[in-house]
DNA sequence: AACCAGGACGTGA
DNA sequence: TCACGTCATGGT
């Protein structure tokens, strides 16, 4: 086993199951070990169970860019009073009230960036008829990023993508596994390559990388008290 | 008051 | 390719 495998087993045995994606509409009502925890369902991999779920996924990842989940959960709550997750209801929503939608999301922030973002990502999953898009083909997406691409396709999809974030970046290098710069792919592909772990693993990894993430490395100087992961430092 | 938040895009070198 | 400015509200 390596670093990688390593970090992952003491972050989990540390902060346990983190229960990612979490959904406003969970009901809660699913088996679970560890209950549910505001919208989170740690140890319920069985998600998303619907296209309404699965819908719900894919603008939450647009509407976290940037931004606290605290923040995109308010905006989703806003947006669940005027439609259902659904694409064709959001596009006519879009259509219809603009104001509103965009007064509806304005917590999460780039209201009249993300607004044209939701839209772009609703054609584009009406177009898939029900299919799982490529990566290519989401990142052709205006308004989906590596990171956002990764998101939907791990946690919406279920796939064996990676998710990597500025925590990811800001952990790893303070511990001398990467490097400052190295591109978003590359830390991607170092993380495929290195960690043996299934697709509930990787949603965890990168769910727990960001727990760890917002207790050390959210304050400058960052990882200074990281104890957890201390040993592992180059 | 300054900085950060589960980034992405457009621009110019 | 890459560094930099922009987008914006909310919390600490």
């Amino acid at each position: 086993m390596d670093d990688y495998d390593l970090i992952y087993k003491k972050l989990l045995k540390n902060y346990s199951n983190q229960g990612w994606w979490p959904s406003i509409g969970f009901d809660g009502k699913n088996p679970t070990k560890t209950g549910v925890i505001k919208g989170y369902h740690p140890g319920f991999y069985e998600f998303p169970r619907n296209t309404t779920e699965l819908f719900e996924i894919i603008i939450g990842a647009i509407l976290t860019q940037n931004t606290s989940w605290t923040s995109v959960e308010k905006s989703l709550i806003n947006l669940r009073e005027y439609i259902n997750f659904d694409a064709q209801e959001l596009l006519d929503f879009s259509k219809n009230n603009e104001n509103k939608f965009k007064e509806a999301i304005k917590p999460a922030g780039y209201y009249n960036q993300k607004f044209n973002y939701l839209i772009n990502i609703s054609e584009f999953y009406l177009s898939l008829n029900g299919n799982t898009p490529s990566r290519e083909e989401i990142l052709n997406v205006k308004g989906v990023g590596n990171e956002t691409a990764d998101s939907i396709l791990l946690y919406g999809y279920g796939e064996k993508q990676f998710v990597i974030d500025a925590y990811t970046k800001r952990i790893f290098s303070y511990l001398g596994l990467i490097k400052e710069k190295d591109s978003y792919l590359k830390i991607k592909n170092l993380f495929e390559e290195n960690f043996n772990g299934d697709v509930k693993d990787f949603q965890e990894y990168h769910a727990l990388i960001v727990e760890h993430g917002k207790r050390h490395y959210s304050k400058k100087p960052y990882g200074v008290n990281d104890k957890l992961l201390n040993n592992f430092k180059k």
